[in-house]
DNA sequence: AATGAATGAGCTTTCATTCAT
DNA sequence: GATGAATGAAAGCTCATTCAT
């Protein structure tokens, strides 16, 4: 399952287009196959179960979320301001750049038979602790200065997921210009009186 | 189709349960009817369609978000912070009171055909106007001063809907206090600088 | 499962000629269904899998051996000789009349998934027991002087079921002389040193 | 066909095990390579299809069959009561050292296509030669004094194949012991009033 | 001598739906 | 109002078989 073949990777394509598009439920393996451009039992080689595809599309998924946020994260140094709007930045990347891909992993989990669902879950665990992290490090720092350091986080994430649901590549937006903004936006959450200090902000606050 | 009869709802919440839980198209009409307890031809005496019960199921969920907001916006005076923090709290209400018809509806949808989908987006357009307007209404009275007011609304409906994900009804936290936390982090979205005077918040600033 | 509907029974005869010819597996229940001359779906309303439709013809089968060879001892009294004698013309009956019931039994258990194969064993059983009685009591009173009687009853069952793959209703030979000779066959097994006196046998024997 | 190589020799083994426990019909041709250890267009390099293994299968079991057969009846003399004990204890030896050989030809023959069935039969008819040849022979002799020869030679046949219905090569009951008592019914069946002069018979009968 | 990849036909099964009662 | 019986279509999946390597 690591690291799928080429042709894998033309049925993990065709699958998830047919999965967002349908839902898992009703989409066919056989039209997935047809678009796909091969017959049927092809597909089977590569994946013994429809459960099988969808599980290699969700863990795809969650390859290409690690991927995008990792290489921000990477960028950035260690300060918890920072690291956040490395971590937004990456987020809004991923929702931008990849949309498809976090419409499914939002809403095909329950499709996972108990098996599955284990590896799955397994790897998100390890993705979630990022942002909590960085929460945590943000308010022990004495920086992010909220009453509600939880509800803040999953907040956050909630903000950024949802711009897939509106963004246009052919808007005026860009995902850059996007990604200012809801660091922005989070920053106003976690520091709900300003930060104290803050590099990217011209404001004087004191 | 508008008010369900005593039987029609029975159908009603059998039908989200199971679309819940598998997805529209993994979900059997036939294990629907089984626990509702009635025989299939029975549901399809009420419904003509698998797709007709679709439409009543997301409508109901419609109705019920429109109620319960309709109910805390009503309690709320003119000012638009006030009508804020109302709408949180009715989206609150809802998403802890309603998690599946709140997932339904953003889910499903897609399997609507054009016809139900297109009975279904009229009732949407009117409900997601309210938000709109408070938001125009803080913003020109000069109340809400953030420079993203867009952004800010999308992102305030994003944060109360997830509250579904994690909300534990047998957990510490009653929607009462979910509600008063969200507003005032809402308002920390909508007011960058801090309200010029907020009748539910102690806080001195000037 | 009890009593056969009879359009149940359709399936049943139609299922049974076609098991028996290919064999369960090399078996369409697709061919099956369109030789009963209903449509697939209808066979599905009746029988919820094809190991159930197997299963109800295995059953099937061992009522109507059950039925045949009951109603021969009905007819015998309470000397063995007799019984063993209506035991083998029961048999002869069920094999001359019903050779499919009987081939099936033969082969097809071995397709039967453990449930079912558990319900089977159980019904088997009981009848099983029927000639084990009958050579028990003879032996017990003199009757059958044979050192193996074990061996005795399991050659006379195997040599009465093979009666099934030469006899040709068309032929010379009636079940009934075939019965009597087979009794006969039975017992010179049973009493290799002659009967003491056998009611049945015009031969006198001293 | 003729003397299987070593590694044909595998996939007959294996596959007679698959057979014999699925039957033709419900065997996968993909299992048994897997069960042989090798890929699936090995098996195919080997034989050309599913039929033409189940025909070389078949036909490793004849070759089997005739080979203990002929052993036995090679140690005898010409008297035809010693013939048919050879005979009796060959089929034993058959039926409990390789009861699945016996079990397939008796249940898999009808999943032949007639090109593999006609070289079947044909070599069926030579074997089923012996015993009729041995029967005519002794009643020829006058030592064999049954009125019925052909319910006599079907019935042994059919006697000594279930053997391997019940026989435990963990039991008590070695294959020679077995054949002893076999060779003894057989004769109860062929000599009904006792044999004139039996070689291996103390009792006196005239 | 052996393999991986692919295919088309067919399988069992389930589905939404209809209709006579 | 409600049911049992039936149906056509399509689903997911497996099969025996082929072929380039």
């Amino acid at each position: 399952m690591r690291v799928p073949s080429p042709k894998q990777r033309v049925f993990i394509e065709t699958g998830r287009k047919e999965f967002v598009r349908n839902g898992y439920g009703s989409s066919s393996i056989r039209t997935i196959a047809q678009e796909a451009g091969v017959s049927l039992s092809a597909l089977y080689y590569h994946y013994k179960n429809k459960q099988d595809l969808l599980l290699a599309i969700l863990m795809d998924g969650v390859d290409t979320y690690d991927a995008v946020c990792d290489a921000e994260l990477a960028r950035a140094g260690d300060d918890p301001v920072e690291q956040l709007c490395a971590f937004v930045r990456g987020n809004v990347k991923f929702r931008t750049q990849f949309p498809d891909q976090g419409r499914l992993i939002a809403t095909e989990v329950r499709n996972l038979e108990p098996e599955g669902a284990r590896l799955y879950e397994e790897r998100r665990r390890v993705g979630r602790s990022r942002m909590r992290d960085i929460v945590e490090a943000g308010v022990a720092a004495g920086l992010f200065t909220t009453k509600y350091p939880d509800d803040c986080r999953r907040s956050i994430l909630a903000m950024v997921s949802a711009i897939a649901n509106w963004y246009d590549p052919a808007g005026p937006d860009t995902p850059d210009m996007i990604a200012d903004r809801y660091a922005e936006l989070a920053l106003n959450l976690l520091c709900p009186n300003g930060l104290p200090r803050t590099p990217n902000d011209g404001r004087e606050q004191e």
